[in-house]
DNA sequence: CGGGTGACTCAAA
DNA sequence: TTTTGAGCCACCC
């Protein structure tokens, strides 16, 4: 049982199905910290150090890449997502409401 | 110990 | 309409 909060978004974040999407808030928000969005950016900052965590499925609220720069290439995450199915426009998830996945509601 | 920063989000001016 | 401010909390210097 983790009560790090890191080690529970990398859960949550490796959970993430494929071709679908999660946000800051709504992981925050399953961990009981729906104002910590900023602690599972955090979190993700480390890359799950030695984790395998999909952290280009997790974007902003409004399904903007915002952590693109923070991954090895500059488009690496788009293109991660569009091979995933996902049409990734302007560091922007199209129709994000279609792949967007809530570990409230799903997991 | 204190201050600055950050892959966020919401609300008010 | 856009711009600010504030809340959150871990990490780094």
């Amino acid at each position: 049982m983790e009560q790090n909060f890191f080690k529970q978004v990398y859960k949550v974040t490796r959970c993430i199905p494929y071709g679908r999407v999660t946000t800051y808030g709504a992981i925050a928000k399953y961990l009981g910290a729906a104002k910590s969005a900023r602690m599972v950016g955090w979190a993700l900052n480390g890359n799950s150090e030695n984790e395998n965590v999909p952290a280009h499925r997790v974007v902003n609220r409004k399904g903007l890449l915002t952590g693109k720069h923070h991954f090895q290439g500059t488009n690496l995450m788009q293109q991660l997502l569009e091979s995933e199915g996902i049409i990734v426009k302007d560091n922007q998830i199209q129709n994000l409401e279609n792949y967007l996945w809530d570990p409230s509601k799903e997991l």
